[in-house]
DNA sequence: TGCACTTGCATAGCGCGCTATATTTAATTG
DNA sequence: CAATTAAATATAGCGCGCTATGCAAGTGCA
């Protein structure tokens, strides 16, 4: 009865676990995104331009959580697909301020209720009682480990 | 005091929540396996083969929950790594056998360990009471998902 | 003023997830 | 038995994360 030596047991770490849940997140936000022509990356990027646009490459990449490169790969297909524009930077020839698009605005209200379907799908797993706790409980595992 | 329209506020999204977790999770886990030259793929892939080698890709790409393809780039890299063999099957032509080489079984105990410390970073997030529920919620959320 | 340092962006290259498709071998079935 | 269908793998191509580098533009100090 007794387990071998040392198994790694991934139905018990909070990573795999976090990491498949990631993945399939990813793949209903996609589906949920599709009638739009988002991909999660871009709406993610979105999310935050809604917000506020006219920022720098490097403040968004900050905003998002990810690095410089991985910003720019994604501006750049976002360009492609007429999301936003690059345009100079006024007082400061090395940067560019991303601007959304018409077309990236009138998206906001319906990806956005895509994405929260995406995650309500996602909560359909824990009685409404436990999900705030969860959330929180998310919070708390997310900020502890930025600054790790 | 109103927020606009339709903010999505990622900060309450625990699809975005997880998937920054997921990230965090396998950089640390990566700089944890660096010393063993194992990347966070290889090294669910050999939790598995661990437990049990001699399996075709088909198999094992089932019981990590990837997709073949995935499975055969993984491999591919394991293969020229060192970490695995490719057979061929005795009894089908289509398939082959995955098994451990010497290297790979080598790395069981350090590796896990390391991971284990990764899933502790984790944890440390929480305090010691809540994590076997919160284990248990990634358990539900991650089940109602697969199945959805 | 001129040279070093810093900063913003781009690019190369990799890991690892996906879909779509080709290829080879097995299995089924008329 | 031949022809079709199914199944296992490989490959192409993309998204999106990362590190490492290169280059151009701003900053600062001797």
């Amino acid at each position: 009865m007794l387990e071998c030596a040392m198994t790694f047991d991934k139905t018990r770490s909070p990573g795999m676990l976090a990491s498949e849940i990631a993945r399939l997140y990813a793949a209903a936000l996609q589906r949920a995104l599709q009638p739009w022509g988002l991909s999660p990356g871009q709406f993610q990027a979105l999310s935050e331009l809604w917000i506020e646009d006219g920022l720098t490459q490097r403040q968004l990449a900050a905003r998002l959580g990810v690095e410089q490169p991985t910003m720019a790969n994604t501006l750049g297909r976002m360009e492609r697909d007429n999301l936003v524009a690059r345009k100079p930077h006024p007082e400061d020839g090395r940067s560019q301020q991303i601007w959304l698009t018409e077309a990236a605005r009138s998206l906001q209200l319906p990806a956005s209720k895509a994405a929260l379907a995406a995650d309500e799908l996602m909560a359909a797993g824990l009685p409404p009682a436990e999900r705030e706790l969860f959330l929180s409980m998310l919070g708390r595992v997310a900020s502890n480990l930025r600054n790790a």
